[in-house]
DNA sequence: ATTTATTTTTAGATTAATCTAAATAATATT
DNA sequence: AATATTATTTAGATTAATCTAAAAATAAAT
């Protein structure tokens, strides 16, 4: 039977997931205990049992891969997630540097009815606050061509459709430059010195960005004009 | 510090307020470790832990009562519990004998602002969708007169304010009868014989109710006429 | 190819939450 | 008052999840 996972089994998966999701490798043992902040012999002990239980591939020294199985959970969690974090933003009005945490905790909340009502009750989102693709109930979600603003050529146009970081002061930073999720941006110049940018939001005035900034913003190509 | 209690410790203390709400005696560990489908041994472990953390009252054989802060913390798990099924029922469109499992996951989620902005959200309910009061962030909570229908005088008419049981079987053939939260009822007549009634719901024909269904009905009493 | 450094794994402890079975205390019954 | 019954507590084990410290394997550097 599915036999019902722990909180932290779920999170360790999802952890998996996301790791795994940049590199296309096997996630490390270390990797995977930083992320979930912990020690490496926890990471490991944690592995085995998820093994065991037929939801990650792991051999000795050669890290772990999701398996169909953990897959397929994984992908239910962030789909809860985001789900949630929809929901704390456009129904309780939380600003989106606030909903992650809340989320953190709301996604392992079991009940396949609840996410199905939700999912209708907030307009099927394929998006989260964050830009993030939310994942169907089959697992499957459409993947948005992206690109950094970092990387972008001068002259791109684009929406603003993800930020790569959760931390709170660069969502606070972006707040006060006006900078939110569906912002049309142009990209006007970039210093080769410091890899610094200047944009413009929403046709506005020119705004400069660092490359630390920059490199976190990801756009949707609109128009290279 | 708060120093964060874990589900468990949060359920044990639902079920010692709830236990000790009808009773106003000191609870047992039997009866404790039966709400908490448990064994007594367990039972008396977690009221030693809970004793020593000062939440409830405790000595050896003499059973255990909620201190101050235990019946804080009670409340307040209660309060997130019947908000969320009013979220339920009035968002996501759950039948009221749907909604209690959910709950009972939902209640443990941890944020303060969280519980604002969803009693926000729903419009400051004072009731649940099984007619019980919704405690407010002090943990007080306007409690109604109520009688059962089983119990009440001829002729007497109110609104149906809470179900005693949550038992799937009779809530739906609750349902069945158009009774429901909300409705107005008025008693017809009593048979001596079987404690059987016959009333209406909300001025509609003529039905019957056992004994055994019309003790678990709770009306406010409006109208003596 | 050795040596050094890093990564990964194991061994052994700890804490929360649970159980079974046995011991003890409190009640109830003769 | 002595005995039987019931309730409560303890003792000893178990499982999940974690840790520290030590051992083993792999990778990197000389
Ligand atoms: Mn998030
Ligand atoms: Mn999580
Ligand atoms: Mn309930
Ligand atoms: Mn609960």
């Amino acid at each position: 039977m599915a036999s019902e996972l722990s909180f932290t089994e779920e999170n360790y998966l999802k952890a998996i997931y996301h790791i795994s999701a940049e590199s296309n490798e096997s996630v490390n043992t270390n990797a995977l205990a930083e992320s979930m902040n912990t020690t490496p012999a926890s990471a490991n002990d944690m592995v085995k049992r998820l093994a065991q239980k037929n939801l990650i591939g792991y051999q000795k020294y050669k890290g772990a891969t999701l398996l169909t199985k953990g897959k397929k959970i994984a992908l239910t969690i962030v789909r809860k997630h985001r789900l949630w974090e929809v929901f704390l933003v456009d129904k309780l009005g939380f600003k989106w540097d606030e909903v992650h945490e809340i989320a953190e905790q709301l996604e392992h909340i079991k009940s396949p009815s609840l996410i199905k009502r939700l999912d209708k009750f907030l307009g099927f989102p394929t998006m989260d606050p964050h830009g993030d693709p939310i994942p169907n109930e089959d697992g499957i979600m459409k993947q948005t061509r992206r690109a950094s603003i970092a990387e972008v050529a001068i002259n791109t146009r684009g929406i603003i459709v993800a930020v790569n970081n959760d931390d709170t002061l660069l969502l606070q930073h972006l707040d006060s430059l006006g900078i939110k999720l569906g912002s049309r941006v142009g990209v006007l110049e970039r210093m080769d010195f410091d890899g610094s940018v200047s944009i413009s939001i929403d046709d506005g005035p020119k705004q400069f960005l660092s490359k630390a900034v920059a490199e976190n913003l990801m756009i949707t190509l609109t128009d290279t004009k």
